[in-house]
DNA sequence: ACGATGTACAACCATTAGGTTGTACAATGA
DNA sequence: TCATTGTACAACCTAATGGTTGTACATCGT
């Protein structure tokens, strides 16, 4: 398999996994859509969500383990908090996807025309 | 869980797990990258991994359930192209997400400078 | 000092994901 | 016609996911 490293400071194959897998789950999307705004415990966020403490600790772990979240310690609680440079890394990655995409379809496009001829 | 529908013709959450779910393999990231360019048989794909066809089947079963690329017959083959609505749509949401992030961002810098002092 | 709160982590369970092999079948080409 | 090629699909295996409960422990407030 052909791996595309698009620049120097880009994420490896594996991060790029991660990123994606934690962006599959709703509950997960929302606790990064939350902790954009404000840092928020952990318990915090299990109130928000019908399943257990544990189960939204874990959550977190995933998160945290793509670099999307933050965690740090204030007294007993943990607080979460997004991690923007994640986030811009990623947009940008689907960006350029996109835009290299674009070029690709006018190709596509000219093909396609070929064919109807 | 609070659900955010940010435009009229938005894809549903269930929609946004599978597209995600589907670009968290570097496979399937590198069949919708080669079926960008040009449509490429089932067959011509599984040459193209170190995987049985059937693994490389359901990764395009995969991708076309997130409407990430379309097939259509020609003979006895089945072609994959990639289809550029969806990745544009992965994109923008993307990005209405990270816009939203950089707004709030404003703030959290504020309550971060707040703390500091 | 002590109960309540917030967290971590282990153990467990059911389901899904990602791979395999094998079988069946349609389209192609000699 | 008949072997080859391309596909579909079922059955199976193993590992990972997403959830649970239970236990331990640190911190806080009274």
């Amino acid at each position: 398999m052909v791996v595309h490293r698009h620049s120097a400071d880009d994420l490896t194959e594996a991060e790029v996994d991660r990123i994606f897998r934690a962006f599959a789950d709703g509950t997960r999307r929302d606790i990064l859509w939350r902790t954009m705004t404000s840092e928020v415990s952990i318990s915090g966020l299990a109130n928000s969500y019908d399943m257990s403490f544990a189960a939204v600790q874990k959550h977190v772990a995933v998160m945290e383990a793509a670099g999307l979240v933050t965690k740090h310690s204030r007294g007993r609680q943990r607080l979460v908090r997004a991690n923007p440079e994640t986030l811009a890394r990623t947009q940008s990655l689907l960006a350029r996807y996109e835009s290299l995409w674009r070029r690709r379809i006018e190709r596509l496009d000219a093909l396609l025309a070929d064919d109807a001829e």
